[in-house]
DNA sequence: AGTGAAACGACCGTAGA
DNA sequence: TCTACGGTCGTTTCACT
């Protein structure tokens, strides 16, 4: 799923001011979000569909796994031979896997993975990761505890 | 920032079904996603709210750090002697820290960082993070390519 | 890109099963 | 925990700047 990523240019001070808002609650509406920007509700309006069809921003529901059932989670460092970009398009297809880049660095690939239980954890890493074409070692890190996870950056 | 997690057991099918709606568009209408599950407007209301208040699920803004002028995110390795809470909470309170999971393995946390520039990466992990007391080692994972981020778990 | 106004639809509180 | 309903507020469209 590759982000779309049309030009648009670097975001002024209002959209930025848009975005602090809709980070702290997505459902905020835009008549509310306009008072504190000091714009109309059509305008904040054009400005969120601006942002989000160019793919600067989206506003999605954010889940707990636990909460969810996927008790598990795990960082996986890839090292490849090789070409990379098969390695982690065949990473990016697997579902359990919800989070792939391509690093500089001792491994090549770090890849998180969201399991049910360790024996899922373990069988998705022995079957589904290390039997890529190229993948020559794998390392788990495997979560103890969250302790940060926050989509706003900069602020707060 | 902690996560409230009252006790509130697993979920059943429908608010999986609700999730679901809302990882798509997280501003879709209460009546429209009713339709799709079959629910009254002011059910699916209620059950949004339990679910966010319970801590399970959260509707926020996401954004593209490059559009948004952070232009090198890397993953950092630390590896501590002694306790390991307290330079996980002091790293929790980095703000170019998005990202905190203390983790079993050959590093003891791993740290996600957002940053402008290669040379605000090496001053911050320089003067920020390797100065905690008790950090030992550190390892940076530049990010060369996003290839994965999805927020939907188990599904698509 | 932005405003303003009117019609429409979504949301919220309350009551009741 | 769900449905039903009425009042309120948000959203949409459109003509205008």
């Amino acid at each position: 799923m590759p982000r779309d990523h049309k030009p648009s240019g670097p975001l002024d001070d209002v959209s930025k001011a848009i975005i602090e808002q809709l980070q702290q609650d997505g459902r905020r509406s835009y008549a509310a979000i306009g008072k504190v920007v000091g714009l109309s509700e059509a305008a904040v309006r054009q400005r969120v569909q601006r942002l989000t069809e160019s793919g600067a921003m989206q506003i999605v529901a954010v889940t707990d796994p636990v909460e969810m059932g996927f008790a598990r989670q795990a960082m996986v460092g890839v090292r490849v031979v090789g070409s990379i970009d098969p390695v982690a398009d065949e990473l990016a297809a697997i579902p359990e896997v919800d989070y792939v880049v391509v690093t500089a660095g001792s491994y090549d690939i770090l890849a998180e993975v969201v399991c049910e239980s360790d024996s899922q954890l373990l069988e998705l890493v022995n079957e589904k990761l290390r039997t890529i074409d190229g993948v020559v070692a794998t390392e788990i890190f495997v979560y103890l505890r969250l302790q940060k996870q926050t989509y706003s950056w900069g602020v707060r």
